[in-house]
DNA sequence: CAAAACTGCCTTTTT
DNA sequence: GGCAGTTTTG
């Protein structure tokens, strides 16, 4: 453990403020680069140097990554004291209370997760089984106003009560059959894990009190991301002793459309009343360059704190803005540029990245990249757990875990085909709604009735095989590793992946992928003594896959502006930089111009030394080749106005 | 019932 | 332009 004058040698009177105050309501404004986590760690040990025990202070993050590095730094500074800290994400802390109180909240002891996918498809089926065209009301945009609702802590009845039209009373009846479904299948999707922790500590005065009495100091990270259920549960905690200290970026708030609510942060001296305001506007990773763009462009938004960032290192080359012909222009020039430095050995692959604001950008990217024979990474992008091998052998295992998992078996139920196809499927759905009972359990029935059609027979005979097979297996706590090869040789699916990609090549990577997954199980067997399989699962559904974690990989970055953040690179590209792409064409109409603003800053104060932005003249939309204008916060960057011609992004 | 042809959609993404 | 979901065909 580091002495108090050690610890706090390499801070800056700023962070020193912030680590120093300790009591009360603590609001700490950490602009891009300033040493946020630093300050949050050094924090941590400084209160336990004060004689506070490691396991009364909970650190909270939004992703596991953020836990995971704070971890390590905490480790660094104060060697095995630093596990008995409570550190993780929300959604962790949460699980881990709903399964010790499951109880109280009538929940049943073990339940699966559903995640996006699996809520798209179960919203799919309320639509269906309420006759709703899906041409009338659109399914995802149900997925999101559901979302929001829960975000909103609006039950399905308080979404009735608001509701203003037939659309709204639609949407709040499947809000409310999706309700009922989940509880059905022993599921619960992620906004969930929040709603029922928000009501273990509304109406549970011990568990509550409990939990203020352990955690006696409460931190939070990026609390810009914080929801409104996110923010009750904390408030709760905290309730009595305030000692409640945020970190957070107003300005790099980007996740509003999934209900992050802004105004926690803004709001957050009149929440806490008498809180003390912190603002680090030290920034120690870029130009002063960089950082006037960055200011120039964020003061334009209206709700933020008042603040500027400045530079530690001073001045150094100028943000440079290039035109190009297209989006084919726009990847070469910058992948020329790459090649350029690199070969005069000014810089390394792995120093470069190329950031844009929609995941179908890096397409041009790719191709270009790969023809130029410069290794790249693309970060995010389609996940792991959304390749279709991993869903098929993924929901095989929630069936055998949880044969209540409706969504999980009508999956597997024709995957790989085995006969069994819609009409089959529709009469047990019929027969399930009509005796209250799963799918599963319906297709029980009829088959042992002999009501299947002779070729279903037959595949769900094999079906319910290798499904008790492996159920049998998991009960004895067989490895869980020999579990997962029998299953994935009882339902051929080496088979299967060579019969749908006929290509050998394609068919390898597709393999490929179950492999991983195969990996994934070796490595959890590993790490946990006892294994089970619904461990296994809510880990897997939990924890972000970490395998392009391979940071010392020489390679170019592509990615999302909303994957960067948090990260920092010494040259970056931004591109796309045109009214309709950033700020977004839906941005004008949702009224969220600002985030976009935000999206901008993020992307601006990724770079260290040098810094390119590019909007193109032209580029292929949807197919079709559309001019283009560049981005307001372009000229608002140079303090320029657009000329008369420009066509802003509500008109693209 | 499964493969082939056809249609319509299309921000961002972690937990 | 590319994918997923649906309809048509074998």
């Amino acid at each position: 453990m580091k002495t108090q004058s050690q610890l706090l040698k390499g801070l800056n009177p700023e962070q020193r403020r912030a680590v120093l105050t300790t009591d009360g309501p603590v609001l700490v404004l950490a602009g891009a680069g300033t040493g946020k986590t630093r300050v949050i760690t050094i924090r941590t040990v400084h209160l336990m140097n004060e004689g506070t025990a490691p396991e009364n202070i909970l650190l909270v993050t939004f992703t596991n990554k953020a836990a995971r590095e704070m971890r390590e730094r905490l480790s660094k500074l104060c060697g095995d004291k630093s596990k008995e800290v409570m550190c993780g994400t929300f959604h962790s802390f949460c699980i881990r209370l709903i399964r010790e109180h499951h109880e109280k909240l009538g929940l049943p002891k073990s339940f699966g997760i559903c995640d996006s996918s699996d809520q798209l498809s179960a919203i799919k089926a309320q639509l269906r089984e309420l006759r709703i065209a899906e041409t009338s009301v659109n399914p995802r945009a149900a997925q999101s106003r559901i979302s929001l609702y829960k975000n909103s802590l609006m039950l399905p009845e308080d979404a009735f009560k608001e509701a203003e039209d037939d659309y709204d009373i639609i949407i709040a009846r499947c809000y409310e059959k999706y309700q009922e479904y989940l509880r059905r299948s022993r599921v619960l999707d992620f906004d969930d894990f929040l709603l029922y922790t928000h009501e273990l500590l509304r109406d549970n005065e011990d568990v509550r009190t409990q939990l203020e009495k352990q955690f006696k100091y409460v931190m939070i990270d990026e609390y810009q991301d914080t929801n409104t259920p996110q923010y009750e549960i904390i408030r709760a905690i905290v309730k009595n002793h305030r000692n409640i200290c945020v970190v957070g970026d107003d300005d790099q708030s980007i996740y509003g459309w999934r209900g992050a609510d802004i105004r926690k942060i803004l709001g957050f001296e009149k929440d806490f009343p008498g809180a003390k305001k912190v603002y680090l506007g030290t920034n120690y990773r870029s130009t002063q360059e960089i950082i006037d763009a960055a200011n120039m462009i964020i003061k334009n938004n209206s709700s933020r704190h008042e603040k500027e960032l400045r530079s530690a290192y001073g001045p150094g080359e100028s943000v440079a803005i290039l035109r190009v012909e297209d989006e084919m222009h726009e990847a070469s020039h910058i992948c020329g540029d790459i090649r350029h430095q690199v070969s005069r050995e000014q810089a390394h692959y792995r120093d470069f990245a190329i950031l844009c604001r929609t995941a179908q950008q890096p397409r041009a990217f790719e191709s270009e990249l790969r023809s130029a024979n410069i290794p790249y990474k693309l970060v995010g992008g389609q996940s792991f757990f959304d390749r279709k091998e991993v869903r098929d052998i993924l929901s095989y295992l929630r069936v055998i875990d949880n044969p209540a998992d409706e969504t999980s078996f009508l999956r597997i139920v024709n995957t790989p085909p085995r006969g069994i196809g819609k009409s089959t499927v529709d009469k047990a759905l019929a027969k399930a709604t009509e005796q209250g009972a799963g799918a599963y359990a319906v297709f029980k029935d009829m088959h042992k009735e002999n009501e299947l059609p002779s070729a279903a027979t037959k595949g769900f005979g094999k079906l319910s095989e290798a499904l008790r097979t492996a159920y049998t297996s998991v009960q004895a706590n067989d490895d869980l590793v020999s579990t997962l090869r029998k299953l994935v040789t009882d339902i051929a699916y080496h088979e299967e992946v060579a019969r749908c990609y006929p290509d050998p090549d394609t068919a390898q990577v597709r393999w490929a992928t179950v492999d991983e997954l195969l990996n994934f199980a070796e490595n959890y067997q590993r790490k946990n003594e006892t294994a089970d399989l619904n461990g296994f699962l809510q880990e897997l559904m939990l924890e972000e896959s970490d395998k392009d974690d391979d940071d010392n990989s020489n390679a170019v970055t592509l990615m999302t502006l909303h994957a960067a953040k948090g990260l920092e690179f010494r040259n970056v590209y931004l591109v796309g930089v045109e009214e309709g792409i950033l700020p977004h064409k839906r941005s004008a109409v949702e009224g969220t111009i600002e985030e976009e603003r935000r999206l901008m800053y993020v992307g601006v104060t990724r770079a260290q030394r040098l810094l390119l932005m590019t909007f193109c003249t032209a580029r292929a939309k949807f197919g079709k080749l559309q001019g283009c204008h560049p981005s307001r916060f372009l000229f608002e960057m140079k303090g320029r106005t657009p000329p008369d011609d420009w066509v802003p992004a509500s008109e693209v």
